[in-house]
RNA sequence: UGGCCCAUGGUGUAACUGGCAACACGUCUGAUUUUGGUUCAGAAGAGUCUAGGUUCGAGCCCUAGUCGGUCAACCA
């Protein structure tokens, strides 16, 4: 492992800071505050693995809390799926809480508010609060109940508690400035009337707090030291440090919020609602389809929680907006599995290869590695006959150079098999190859040790046997969208570009017959195709496989590019346009450089600082006569843009005298050579 | 129109108190390879949004502007 503190993000120099400062490091505390009112997403992993990395880093407990204050929304699916992901990936929460374990003293705190003129109950409809409320470039105007007696508030919210009012008729609405710039400070609503059944506390309560209300002080109560969230919740900053003043002790900790920016990944929408909609809408099978961000889809497809925590620490936490490549997030997938999966052979295109010079009748039993990449993960038998599948893709009739596998007259081995040579086609009526005749070399079988077995062809192929092949059904799936950054269009919605072909589902792929045994939740390496892993759907009877990632694919690529050189072309065409710089700025960006050149490189770069040295004159050069004696580079660049002018006329007076002497007894030769030639 | 946040290779992030702009993905070469995978060696690609200012020296500090984001739910 690397020194992990070599690179600290923000919110990490954060805490160092407050460390350095004097908070003491047991005192830290985190948390992830999840809403139970959907799945949790790639996005959330980021969060996840910020919050919980922060707590393995620093010794200190992170708290899994459900932000559940709207039963509206919220189920018990949501939290039991919440916690199943969090687990997964490998996270240990100290405590389980809930913001709904807080109703009661987040309750008696309001009472306080009131009592102390802090806030009031409004019975306005939303649309007059909204109205009242201004927009971000004018100020609000105050409710008329405002300034309602304190004990007729207080009255009212017993009577909101006890349930006798309707949704909808009453408020409590803290008391703070309807003028501030910032629109949560505008008198901001802290309960509202819901009659509803709560996942936890049934039917207990009639009024509901806000987020903002219940999260600062969940946070105070658990005594959470950095409350880090995303950065729509900046301006609820303010609004939550004012709710913490209200309430806090000064002998005890003091939350503080910070900000973050969501993770976006390419091609896909990372937002609970979008991809509620797709479940809804039926675009995908459901929150765990495959296709999806979601942790449960990407665990379905075949992503293991290293890959994920690993993409999270690779892609890093900031403040700016971001759309990251989801080819890192393959990357991190592929560099797991490839220490991990068994090799298997499977073809999802078949077509017959027949070896006529193999006997009819005849099984020879193989030898498979089941990872090179790990010596001890030994080998698997696997048939080998007269009659295979290979994938059809792999066979060309005649090709190019370019094409290293089968074709007529020319051999390839077959994997941990035989090599073969292409000898004919059979074809239907229509032209349609059925079958290749081949022929084998009986000496040329893998590991035997012969001279035969030691050719080197030009192609390996994977292949499976016609007779011990078991039909399999392979789901392939391609990105969810067409559009790299879908949900940020002005003009279209990100529903519009959904790609119809994000799942292709194969029914006729055949596998080896080790893959009879294959077990959930196991990835496998189909050999020179990519990872899969057993689908839920999958039975004893029937084998379903998902696609997690393919291998990387160089012929594929190179296949593609030929289409479409010449856009490449244009594009490197577009790149070396100069924009014009002084000369003096010219001089200084050659002179940093200087130390790292040499040779012609070097020389080139001392021409260029002549030219330069032409257009410019000896006030603007003076001042850089005082450069540091350690930036040799641009003291050499002065250097030579001076001689350049000495040698256009320029009177060597004190100034420029004082500066060669210097450069002539200075410790690089380089420097000091050629203040030489102008002594 | 106002407030706040942000801006560094194609992408995502680094750069400590101002001192040679670094890493990863991606792209491209080459070597190795019984996976066109892996591994290994290498390359290209950024004057750090713009214009000023401070400084011997600015990605970093200051001023103004520009692009983008965000804020007006009885959601979180």
């Amino acid at each position: 492992m690397k020194d992990a503190t070599e690179s600290l993000n923000f919110i990490e120099h954060i805490i160092e800071e407050d460390l350095a400062n004097g908070f003491p490091k047991e005192k830290l505390c985190f948390r992830f505050p999840p809403e139970p009112n959907g799945y949790l997403h790639i996005g959330h992993a980021a969060s996840i693995c910020l919050n919980f990395g922060l707590g393995e880093k620093y010794g200190a407990p992170v708290n899994l809390r459900f932000d559940d204050t709207n039963p509206a929304k919220e189920e018990q699916e949501y939290v039991d799926a919440i916690k199943r992901d969090i687990s997964w990936l490998g996270f240990k929460w100290a405590n389980e809480c809930y913001s709904s374990d807080y109703f009661q003293q987040l309750y008696e705190w309001a009472v306080l508010l009131i009592q102390q003129g802090k806030a009031y109950v409004d019975q306005q409809s939303s649309e007059q609060i909204a109205e009242q409320k201004g927009t971000p470039t004018s100020p609000g105007t105050p409710s008329p109940f405002r300034d309602r007696p304190i004990a007729e508030s207080l009255d009212l919210f017993e009577r909101m508690k006890n349930g006798e009012f309707a949704p909808g008729t009453y408020l409590l609405r803290a008391k703070i400035d309807m003028a501030s710039p910032n629109m949560h400070m505008r008198d901001p609503i802290l309960y509202r009337i819901i009659h509803a059944h709560h996942h936890r506390t049934g039917n207990k309560w009639n009024i509901y707090p806000m987020y903002d209300w219940a999260h600062g002080e969940s946070d105070y109560l658990e005594q959470v030291s950095h409350s880090l969230c995303t950065l729509e919740f900046k301006a609820h900053r303010e609004l939550y440090d004012w709710h913490l003043d209200q309430i806090v002790d000064s002998s005890k900790l003091r939350p503080k919020q910070r900000e973050f920016a969501r993770r976006n990944l390419s091609f896909t929408v990372m937002s609970k609602r979008k991809l509620l909609e797709l479940v809804q809408k039926g675009v995908v099978s459901g929150w765990d389809d495959p296709r999806m961000p979601t942790i449960s889809g990407l665990r379905r497809r075949g992503y293991t929680p290293e890959s994920i925590r690993k993409f999270s620490e690779l892609a890093g936490i900031s403040k700016r907006d971001n759309v990251t490549d989801v080819s890192l997030l393959e990357y991190c997938v592929r560099e797991d599995l490839n220490q991990t999966a068994t090799r298997v052979m499977a073809v999802l295109n078949p077509i017959k290869v027949v070896i006529q010079n193999f006997p009819e009748d005849r099984i020879e039993h193989l030898h498979l590695e089941n990872n090179p990449e790990n010596e001890a993960s030994g080998t698997h038998e696997v048939p080998f006959s007269r009659e295979l599948y290979i994938e059809k893709e792999d066979f060309k009739e005649e090709a190019d150079k370019n094409f290293f596998r089968l074709t007529i007259g020319h051999e390839v081995r077959l994997k941990s098999a035989y090599i073969i040579k292409a000898e004919a086609v059979v074809k239907d009526s229509s032209g349609t190859i059925l079958e290749v005749h081949c022929s084998y070399d009986p000496d040329s079988r893998s590991g035997s040790g012969t001279e035969a077995s030691q050719r080197k062809v030009k192609s390996t192929l994977h292949w499976v046997s016609v007779a011990h092949a078991i039909q399999a059904e392979v789901r392939e799936y391609d990105r969810l969208f067409l559009d790299e950054s879908p949900d940020t269009h002005e003009t279209k919605t990100y529903m519009e570009f959904i790609n119809p072909n994000s799942l292709k589902v194969n029914k006729t792929a055949y596998v080896e017959p080790f893959l009879s045994k294959a077990k959930p939740n196991e990835s496998y390496q189909f050999q020179r195709l990519g990872y899969f892993t057993l689908d839920q759907d999958a039975s004893s009877e029937k084998l379903i496989f998902n696609k997690t990632v393919g291998l990387k694919d160089t012929w594929a690529k190179q296949s593609a590019a030929k289409l479409s050189t010449q856009s490449t072309v244009q594009k490197t065409q577009t790149q070396g346009t100069q924009v014009g710089k002084s000369g003096l700025n010219e001089i200084q960006y050659l002179g940093k450089k200087l130390t790292n050149l040499s040779g012609e490189k070097l020389e080139a770069a001392l021409h260029d600082i002549r030219n330069h040295a032409e257009q410019v004159t000896f006030e603007e050069l003076e001042p850089l006569f005082s450069t540091a004696s350690k930036k040799v580079g641009t003291r050499l660049a002065v250097l030579v843009a001076v001689g350049t002018l000495l040698s256009k006329g320029l009177t060597k007076n004190a100034a420029i005298q004082n500066f060669i002497n210097s450069c002539a007894t200075d410790e690089s030769a380089l420097l000091s050579e050629e203040a030489k030639k102008l002594l």
